[in-house]
DNA sequence: CACACTTATGAAGATAATGTGAAGATAGCG
DNA sequence: CGCTATCTTCACATTATCTTCATAAGTGTG
């Protein structure tokens, strides 16, 4: 099964040149000049990893990378022009999964590639999902499945729905729950956790004023029916 | 709470990067160059878990697993070099706990280490059980079971049954057991407990008029029959 | 068995916790 | 900067639980 790779860069020589060579070591290619050229690509033929030159007009190489991630987890290789550290921590933070500094030879774009492929492969044996009942998380693409239907949360409400699933029967305290929502503890007061909870339970249970997934333990807090 | 990680590695460049990653998503972090060193770290600090490189000057990543295990059973993610099943392998029957190969993202990383930590944490959680006859409380969950029924407590009944059935047998005067459920004890009349243990018995003995559970005690309070 | 005292019970009022809708604040994005 | 989604706050409705109380029933003692 041949993987498809997403190249994005500016230059069109550049682009020319990489797609050639990953067409000969074997993988499928499609192109991207900038940015926002990128999301589209990415969203309708679903790359199995992308190639990404941070410099670049229009749209740059970070907000793509903040952007794509937001909707999927492909592993991303950038292409960073100086050998700054600098930038390549940046790049890495940003949620790449390696750098390629440029210069650099075909050769070893594709040994970097082959090398995150088989990382992220391994990774997917491992792959970080809760499920329980019929509802399923997945915690690395944030997105949350019931039954057949995809449903969309807000980030506290995946949080939340997250927290109360890693331990279904346990009962959370508000004030538990509130840690896992800001990881620096603000002074929000905890009924704050009630509004979520409520619509969490509008999104997720057939029937809201009779939860089926989300008790509430009177006196004590929430938790997920295990 | 935010976790302790110890990293271990010979690089100064990729402690420099892990450390700085780590940090920005929420854990402490301290360092180690060495296995040396590491022990002492460890010793003193009692990370929460241990990122460790296999390939070390001074005590290499095996001596220094070995070695630790005999102390602390802190889980350990190995960073291990090559992709060599055998590496792996041999890393995992030394005891660690997950591995990542290098070159690595720092994401997948992190990943590992939540993945890991939560991991933990469920085994830790050994529920505490009470169990007597065929009642069984569980303090983690707060939830009570009778035979092969759940039954529905509130804060307070709970509370009492399980203060009773920390020692069966043992009569509980009604201020004791006030003091179990208004730790700043109120001006509550005593015969509050009265009414609990009623609703009480009503929830969990077959024959309320006859309680096979909680007997009273003539003149002192109430017991568990042990 | 009468007496003083303790406990059981049911009902009702008081209190506290949670549900809910709407509106104000905030943050992220274009 | 304005827009939108999200987060937060708040007031009020609703419910669960707690507490009180009056009365009935039970217990031990002389």
């Amino acid at each position: 099964m041949s993987k498809l790779i997403l190249v994005v860069d500016d230059e069109k020589r550049l682009r020319d040149l990489v797609s050639a060579y990953l067409t000969e070591a074997g993988f499928q290619v499609v192109t991207a000049c900038d940015g926002r050229e990128a999301m589209f690509r990415a969203r309708d033929a679903k790359p199995d990893l992308i190639v990404l030159d941070l410099m670049m007009p229009e749209m740059d190489g970070y907000q793509f990378l903040k952007q794509h991630r937001q909707e999927r987890n492909t592993p991303i290789i950038v292409l960073t022009a100086r050998v700054q550290e600098n930038e390549r921590v940046i790049g890495l933070e940003f949620g790449a999964d390696d750098y390629v500094c440029k210069p650099f030879s075909p050769r070893e774009l594709t040994a970097r590639i082959r090398a995150v492929l088989r990382r992220v492969e391994d990774k997917q044996r491992t792959d970080d999902m809760l499920r329980a009942s019929d509802i399923t998380l997945d915690l690395d693409r944030r997105q949350c499945t019931v039954g057949a239907n995809s449903v969309t949360l807000t980030p506290s409400e995946f949080d939340l729905l997250a927290a109360l699933m890693s331990a279904p029967g346990r009962p959370f305290t508000r004030y538990d729950l509130l840690e896992r929502l800001n990881q620096a503890l603000s002074d929000t007061g905890e009924r704050v956790i009630d509004t979520h909870i409520k619509n969490l339970r509008a999104k997720i249970e057939p029937n809201p004023s009779e939860p089926a997934y989300i008790e509430t333990v009177y006196g004590v807090g929430y938790r997920f029916r295990g």
